[in-house]
DNA sequence: AGTCCATGGATTGTTGACAATAAGGTTGTG
DNA sequence: CACAACCTTATTGTCAACAATCCATGGACT
């Protein structure tokens, strides 16, 4: 258990966190019914900080709670998987215009700087799907905390990321095209640095879509059921 | 207090909705310290239900909390309500596209009506500000539950328009341009019935923006502070 | 035999007391 | 007189017991 150092952890952050890679990584199954006491059992708490957390979970939407009648995973279709995907990409279009228009010169360097690490990381790694993910996760990160809007990075990095992990890790393909998204990235970054905003915002609505069209594809094509 | 009857309406629940509306309507002053006795005492609670509540509160952004110190609500800027705007168009665009693909036609009529029911309401209470600012609400509401798009209506009705509630409440303006609004309204909900996903996503984006400017207008004008 | 109702059990929601932590005042010293 | 360290106090975080609610199993009736 990392325990970590920087200010008063409480538990219900630590019941939060564990919760949601618990459901993020598949441990707790979608649909399944859940009681409160075995998830204290298993996670060493509590049931006060636990249903603290629980009702954060609730808010964010992943997972469910009839009163009275226990709480569940909340179960995910194919369709709401596109629909996020969807959101994602208005949403990461405005970030990236706005990252375009107020990042500072020293964050663009360090894009570039993470852009070649994944690069050599993609080459090491051939395949190793994990690190693609990751870079992915990272770069899309560094742009929503780059756009300087508070509420649009709390809502990316907070809600649509984890969902978006969430369904990634039950598909167990992540994205499958380094190559590509990695040039994609580039050419986002590229117009980031000269302050074209526009073509940063185009460019990432772009590479969004062409992601969720290959996840498409990938369902339809191996009957990819989650 | 309104009785509830659907279903079980938890404490919880409660204590989440009285807060929320407090927050919103300005019964809580932002930055001010509020002890958690002193909330209990005010909405007639016990101390478990309401730490619930401020963990869901705390969790979509409507206030802040540091571990031992306290809660507060959150301090808004001009700029941030701005950002909230710039989210607003991007994300009330898909839904307007998406409603135009997705919405029944028996849906439509109904937006007709309400549009209907606007008017006149806007010509009977004149300069009542708060009419605008409900016929308002109800469109937007509409057209986001009609785009069939789950998360996205959540994170629209459910964080967004709060916190623009929360900020008009605070500015004690409600946009105050009737008649312009009213026909930007019309000419969405056309596009709409036309089936033309593209021209709503415009007109939509293009009404949220002209709503901006006019605020952001209002704001250095009268010098009007949050 | 199928369906409806009732009762028991288990689970959730709630409560009040206890412990840990940080803020604020007080006191002592430079 | 100002600053810093200590201590007090009030507030938050946590816990375990109590009460309310729902689900399931069993029985009776149609």
């Amino acid at each position: 258990m990392p325990e970590i150092i920087s200010q008063s952890y409480t538990r219900a952050d630590e019941a939060f966190d564990c919760l949601q890679t618990a459901i993020v990584k598949g441990d707790l199954s979608p649909g399944e019914k859940i009681g409160e006491v075995e998830l204290c059992a298993r996670f060493n708490l509590t049931r006060g900080p636990l249903r603290e957390a629980l009702g954060r979970l609730e808010s964010r939407g992943l997972l469910v709670r009839r009163p009275h009648a226990g709480v569940k995973v909340v179960s995910v279709s194919t369709e709401e998987l596109m629909e996020l995907y969807r959101i994602r990409e208005v949403m990461e279009g405005l970030a990236a215009r706005q990252a375009a228009e107020r990042m500072t010169d020293t964050e663009i360097a360090d894009l570039y700087a993470t852009l070649d690490s994944h690069e050599t990381m993609i080459e090491q790694a051939q395949g190793q799907a994990y690190y693609q993910a990751e870079g992915d996760y990272d770069f899309h990160h560094r742009i929503a905390t780059g756009s300087r809007n508070t509420k649009l990075a709390q809502m990316l990095l907070g809600d649509l990321y984890y969902m978006v992990r969430m369904y990634r890790y039950r598909l167990s393909t992540a994205s499958g095209r380094p190559h590509m998204a990695l040039g994609e990235h580039r050419r986002i970054v590229e117009a980031i640095a000269q302050r074209d905003g526009e073509l940063a915002e185009f460019l990432m609505k772009r590479h969004i879509n062409a992601a969720r069209q290959n996840i498409e594809r990938k369902i339809q094509q191996g009957g990819l059921t989650i």
